[in-house]
DNA sequence: GTCTATAGCGAGATAGAC
DNA sequence: GTCTATCTCGCTATAGAC
């Protein structure tokens, strides 16, 4: 749930309380960034949060950049996937697409963070262009093996598909935000994949 | 292409020279707010881009936000159904969105503001909030259209439909801002019709 | 590792001369 | 309508004591 990432440490290593801050550091953090943005979201606003001073907390990561990356960089090491195990694309999608409904701020983490980091500049820039073709390569081949099994409706391209699934998974999930209960980001998904996918 | 709203005014009128300088005022903010967001976007960064000072620009919007919401009300006087005419839906659709495509700063500013605008207190909240409702329920409106004329694929619901062609829509065009010469949004948007629209 | 103090900068907004 | 000057605030980041 909370993976340990430093170096041959267990809870009584030297490194071992240091680790803890980390976490609730960008723990803070990622609530503050999904609910202000990465730029207008302070420092201040994460120490608060933890409840440290804001210089403590430029111990633990030298500049504010560091701190974003720490967050999207955690974010990338969850996933149904890893908790439920190998599940048929179909399904995987969709229960994905449900569980991160309940993670309170990741799906708003993600609406701000993936609009903000096209300015110029940005320092989530570099991961969000590069999430999105890891993304658009894995589904790809999702689809082509679908493909080659015959499940794939005629005239449906893989590569437009894989693009085109993310893209409805972002922008319907950008619009659950501002409208919560008329909006179904899992049953959307549900539906596009039983337009472009046959039945078993 | 550019209406002038100044009250009862000519060219010679005493509000031209006011409304014109209002219009640059606009443009220039909406490159401004697209390539740094709202936020990051400074009053000071618009200015220097009209060719002014940061405390003139403050006498034509009193504030930050009335420029932001002047931004975002003049987008939604222009539009491919104006200029072209009525066009049935699939074709509507395609078009406006390779229409907005060229627009230089258009289809960026959107996806930063329409994140952005996800934050506590943000100015741009409400006008999301209604954008998305309309949308919804006009594109709801025309499947409804389509599934009485017998066009729309068996088990496709008008209102989900709507929710997922706007969702697909931002989210391909999110895409392509980190990819453009792999996201092809009206080819996406196309394909997604075809797949729930009936050949006539 | 934590803190206070502060440097250094840029923001939005106001006052008032011209 | 435009400007300069300025107020007030908040931000990131650094220095250095404990």
């Amino acid at each position: 749930m909370s993976p340990q990432r430093a170096p041959r440490t267990g809870k009584r290593g030297p490194y071992a309380k240091t680790a803890a801050t980390r976490q609730k550091i960008i723990d803070a953090a990622l609530s503050v960034f999904a609910t202000r943005g990465y730029h207008a979201g302070s420092l201040q606003d994460v120490a608060d949060v933890v409840g440290m001073s804001q210089t403590s907390l430029l111990h633990h990561f030298k500049r504010k950049s560091d701190l974003l990356l720490a967050v999207l960089e955690q974010r990338d090491e969850t996933g149904v996937s890893t908790q439920l195990g190998p599940l048929p694309f179909r399904e995987m999608i969709v229960a994905q697409a449900q569980a991160n409904v309940d993670v309170a701020g990741l799906t708003q983490l993600y609406a701000v963070l993936s609009g903000e980091s096209t300015t110029e500049g940005h320092p989530g820039r570099d991961y969000f262009t590069r999430r999105f073709e890891k993304l658009r390569d894995e589904y790809t081949q999702a689809l082509q093996e679908l493909d080659a099994a015959g499940r794939l409706r005629p005239g449906v391209e893989p590569a437009q598909a894989a693009a085109s699934l993310i893209g409805l998974w972002d922008g319907i999930q950008l619009q659950r935000l501002y409208a919560p209960d008329t909006v179904d980001v899992a049953a959307s998904l549900e539906t596009y994949l039983d337009l472009i996918l046959l039945p078993e």
